[in-house]
RNA sequence: CGGGAAGUAGCACAGCUUGGUAGUGCACUAGUUUUGGGAACUAGGGGUCGCAGGUUCAAAUCCUGUCUUCCCGACCA
């Protein structure tokens, strides 16, 4: 059954995209510009985003803490590229009626002023080191387009604040954190995103150097989804964050910061969704399995559905039994919209053959399955088929979306039919960047680690190329 | 912030040109019958027409301003 309320995919992309965040009932609007309300069924997501990356966080040593919501505005001026670069994003808060703050205050965009100014109180020695703190919360940014998800003013994130005594063990940091953000994507989202560094045009403001973690959408626009910086000294000197080294001398700290968004469940949705609505990789989704029980008052019925919710749930999935009073077509359309990967149907006239009917979300596949069989084992399999199989097609679709161009009349012929990830080389000189964006906005998004050489020559200018970079449209 | 479109019941919309009792479908409530892909019938409830001014005897309708949402740019996780 098509769902009316959803806008073809194909048809309308933009739209599809908030079809799909309402009929899921992830998020609505309110009367505040660019903050949305999440609603349950979109923070259960966020709550196990959440539950996963802070379990990987603590087993690697990290400590959740959180820091003032206003930053002081002499506090966020001692670092001049930080001010610089956010400046347009900043919202200030001054006073409230009659009641003013002692000083202008900006409402969090980001912490690295808190987090120094607070470290700089409680390093002296190498010995306090590393320090490894992160924070879940809410920051804002002056947004000027907003949509849910994908770009509102105000949005939660998790960033991670760490120093360390020296610049091998906070790159290393650096590094490492990436990694976690892309075992993320790819095992647990089921995204198969790419990693790399940032050019010196992207990078964070104030970084030494950014990586990244870049998605590819359905459409074959590019978004961010993670990033971890390398801030070098900078930061520290700034906000004289120092500590005495094994050699009882003065040293400023090594500093990184790490973050994701609930961004990520944009990228859920336009990576995996389709035009029934949402479909979740079952490791994220906040329910796995639903069981829905067809035919009124039907005592055998009932027994098995509570049966395999009792037995499922002791296995660890998370399912429920749908028992409202709407009618089974309703259900089976609910749990579709919902994108829940697994539903098992439990109706009287299969039971007479012994059989019942479990349907996979992902592929909309209805399955007989013997009453006979172990559903735990059953079910269990079928979650880990699939959450590789949607990552599977995802890797297919990305690579499908996955070109090289070697002049720039490649680049535009690309960016004009089909846009997607785009691999060529690049001199490094900032005035081919700004020449290329003048494509349909197109940017770079990484620098290729260890990237294989496709030319000798820079895309643009045509002088001797020295990184091989991606390329593409983005959020 | 530039260019375009739209705001009328929870949702989708009609009514506006030519001012005169607030409408339709879905959803909601109650009851009955139903239940294998968004059930049927009957009876109900719900709207200061985004907000603020103005014109008028009278404004959803005309005028001005403003806010919000969506799309396309510029900015960004």
């Amino acid at each position: 059954m098509k769902n009316e309320a959803i806008t073809p995919r194909d048809e309308d992309f933009a739209k599809w995209y908030t079809d799909v965040v309402r009929a899921a009932k992830l998020a609505d609007y309110t009367s505040v510009k660019g903050c949305i309300a999440i609603e349950p069924n979109g923070y259960a997501i966020w709550e196990k985003i959440q539950s996963i990356m802070d379990a990987k966080f603590k087993e690697l040593g990290h400590v959740n803490v959180q820091m003032p919501f206003l930053i002081p505005e002499s506090l966020f001026n001692q670092e001049k590229e930080l001010i610089e670069g956010f400046a347009p994003e900043l919202l200030w808060a001054t006073e409230a009626g009659e009641r003013k703050l002692e000083e202008r205050c900006a409402i969090r965009s980001t912490s690295e002023t808190l987090f120094c100014d607070y470290y700089k109180k409680h390093i002296t020695s190498y010995k306090d080191l590393p320090k490894l703190y992160n924070q879940w919360c809410n920051v804002f940014r002056y947004e000027k387009e907003t949509r849910p998800f994908l770009r509102s003013r105000e949005f939660l994130w998790q960033e991670g604040h760490t120093v360390h005594a020296t610049a091998e063990e906070a790159e290393w940091e650096t590094k490492r954190m990436m990694d976690v953000y892309k075992w993320f994507n790819h095992e647990i989202l089921a995204i198969p995103s790419i990693t790399g560094k940032k050019t010196e045009k992207e990078k964070f403001a104030g970084a030494e150097y950014t990586l990244t973690n870049e998605d590819l959408m359905y459409n074959g626009v590019c978004l961010q989804d993670g990033t971890s910086h390398y801030f070098g000294q900078k930061f520290s000197k700034a906000y004289d964050v120092k500590f005495t080294n094994k050699d009882n001398k003065d040293e400023y700290a090594y500093y990184t910061t790490w973050g994701k968004t609930t961004r990520a469940i944009a990228a859920i949705i336009m990576v995996h969704a389709d035009d029934y609505g949402l479909v979740l990789p079952p490791r994220i989704a906040p329910k796995q399995v639903v069981i829905i029980p067809i035919g009124k008052d039907n005592e055998k019925v009932d027994e098995l559905c509570n049966k395999y919710q009792e037995e499922l749930t002791k296995t660890g999935i998370d399912c429920y039994v749908d028992n409202s009073e709407k009618s089974p077509g309703f259900k089976f359309a609910e749990a579709e919209v919902n994108g829940i990967p697994v539903r098992i149907e439990v109706g009287a006239r299969d039971l007479e053959k012994n059989i019942i009917t479990v349907a996979r979300r992902d592929t909309r596949e209805k399955m007989e399955v013997e009453v006979s069989t172990d559903i735990v084992t059953y079910t269990k399999e079928l979650l880990e088929t699939i959450q590789k199989d949607m990552y599977d097609r995802a890797v297919e679709r990305r690579d499908k979306l996955t070109f090289e161009a070697h002049n720039l009349e490649d680049m535009e012929k690309i960016l004009n039919t089909q846009p997607g990830f785009i691999h060529a080389m690049w001199c490094g000189d900032e005035a081919c960047e700004t020449r290329i964006k003048e494509i349909k906005g197109c940017k770079s998004r990484c620098i290729v680690e260890d990237g294989e050489k496709i030319d000798d020559k820079c895309v643009c200018c045509g002088k001797e190329a020295k990184y091989h970079v991606i390329w593409g449209i983005q959020y």
